[in-house]
DNA sequence: ATGCATGATTTGATCGTTCAAGTTAAGGAA
DNA sequence: TTCCTTAACTTGAACGATCAAATCATGCAT
């Protein structure tokens, strides 16, 4: 509390100029070698750190990067979020960059924020997770010319004009079929989304490619339904008691492969209410959310710290370096996590 | 991104000058409500936003409020920071405040962070989360005149210098305990932590408290363990292969408790491997993660929104308002969601 | 009338940094 | 020698707000 050392305390100390101070931590090379020296041995003695207010002030710059925090969902899928703001921070933190956080229900609450913070504390950028069909968060901040990247590619334009970073989902979902497919099982129904969501559409198409590359169709072994779990344990009934050749599942997020672990369990626990008996059925989820982990849930992982770094490491570039014309784009590999349901 | 509207020229557009504006806009009671009436239109009109860099120069005050983000633990308990956050964020930004992220591994790398933080952002209050005992973190920042709050109370001090607001766990364990012995059960045991933890040995109070009430001893009735699934299992295991009489167990976290459930649970379903069938035993874990939600384990849920809440309200009446002389400590009651479980 | 509070508004200075332009000294080419 | 260039550093101004002090009326008591 008691001082703050100041630029003019380094420079005075160290018997050269403000701007002599600023150029040896900014623009070490217009500084003479020896003078650079000397000055950052008396930074490091007086313990000065500069003030990004007044840098701000300046430059128009602040460091900082916006990001929205959600309450969790459906307190299943919810914990994706977390684990990706807290890699955002870790890097932001090493590329000198701290994360401010802001909270926005629906799009227009959310823009609404957007003006919100670039008025007042002028964030440098923004990072933008679940992204959707004709996302109106997108057009405003480009509109601006607010820099920003998205966690989620741009669903609704071919070649977006601007940076994301996605996982690919399809991928994910094949791989988890491939898996089911190697273990022996024939008829391996999908649970998912309603048509329409960009997200949920690729997941389910990684289940189809893996079933048509092996000669299997598709037809009458998927269901689509609400992300949650009662609807997921619904539409699993439905599905196995419709067709009883089918021995797996896979599913769209953990919450439905919840769901339909209630159903495609033997005679369940006392503590699981209102299970039929039925036969064992395998279950892949995605997400590889704590619930999974915590119940055995063979599930298809994210790698949500690559993802974040990815996302900040795009918008440093861009924001430090020189500001590249073409926005890059690029799909992460998810892996499968393999445990006791499948 | 066009035009940056100053205070200037709101002064200009409204006729009068700098001073006023600031005036009409931070102490209201100065101006003439004919002229403030003027120079809130023209603000209005033309949508000026005071600039928090240049503010905060001035001032000294940032209008920042810095707070940790843990990596998800052990990935169940994790869940509970990430509510907390979200209701500071939502909270704060209510009160004309925002939240600024930070990481840390650890007390030292935290007040490391707090270093950092000070002197180039200037957070004008920290939000800390999980007190301990001999807690390094508060004494930094009490010694440097930085104002904070902890989620969490002060356990090695009587009477703490600082604001805290806590949950009264104690309790929450005693009404899970009340809630078993009315359902009829009479041998409850507790699996806990180990002794010297602030909050397990206030869990385990509650506990022990319920069953002094009605008469019944502890004595052989809990066990110590590392907070995770497999210790809980273990540690369960042990306690219900010991005394056969016990039909309930109250746990610490919702981790020991799917521990436990593992155990407790009737002939498990195939796709939780290696259960010896056992007896069925009430379970109820701590925390009302999403976990516990999924599987309908009985839990005690922390009312996190509120505490959230009440912690930047304790700072920025502190900040805002007059620094009242002696720190507020909140305690805030806890309660039991029942589920299947117990 | 004069003086003097009181209310309403304005003026100049300042926060700490970096930008843009200016200064100084040294080295080369003419 | 004189001029020009370059490297190294310094000086003043500016970013946009608020604080502290100054100004200007206005009303009221003396």
């Amino acid at each position: 509390m008691a001082d703050k050392v100041t630029i003019a305390d380094v420079a005075r100390a160290a018997g050269v100029s403000r701007q002599t101070v600023s150029n040896a931590l900014n623009t070490p090379e217009v500084v003479r070698a020896e003078t650079r020296r000397r000055v950052l041995d008396v930074v490091e003695e007086l313990g000065y750190r500069v003030n990004q207010a007044a840098r701000q002030m300046r430059t128009g710059r602040s460091r900082l990067i916006a990001a929205r925090i959600d309450p969790e969902q459906d307190g299943i899928n919810g914990s994706v979020g977390d684990r990706f703001l807290h890699g955002l921070t870790e890097t932001a933190a090493r590329e000198g960059y701290r994360v401010l956080l802001y909270t926005a229900d629906g799009d227009d609450a959310e823009t609404a924020a957007f003006d919100d913070l670039l008025g007042a504390y002028e964030p440098d950028a923004f990072v933008l997770m679940a992204t959707h069909h004709d996302d109106k968060r997108t057009s405003w901040l480009a509109e601006r010319g607010v820099p920003f990247v998205t966690f989620g590619r741009a669903w609704s334009e071919p070649a977006a004009p601007h940076c994301w970073v996605d996982v690919d989902g399809a991928a994910g979902t094949e791989a988890a079929t491939r898996h089911l497919l190697s273990q022996g099982h024939r008829r391996i129904g999908f649970l998912g989304w309603p048509t329409g969501s960009g997200v949920g559409d690729d997941r389910r198409e990684g289940w189809r490619r893996a079933l048509a590359e092996v000669g299997l169709g598709v037809s009458g072994l998927h269901r689509e339904t609400e992300d949650d779990v009662a609807p997921g344990e619904h539409a699993a009934r439905d599905l196995l008691e419709r067709d009883p050749e089918i021995t797996a599942l896979v599913c769209a997020s953990d919450s439905l492969a919840l769901g339909a672990l209630h159903v495609a369990r033997a005679p369940g626990p006392a503590w699981l209410a209102g299970g039929h008996p039925h036969r064992p059925v395998a279950v892949v989820g995605f997400d590889d959310t704590p619930v999974a982990k915590a119940i055995g849930l063979t599930s298809v992982r994210q790698p949500l710290a690559e993802v974040a770094s990815s996302c900040l490491r795009l918008l440093t570039h861009r924001l430090d370096g020189g500001a590249g014309a073409s926005p890059e784009y690029l799909l992460l590999p998810p892996s499968l996590v393999v445990r006791a349901s499948g």
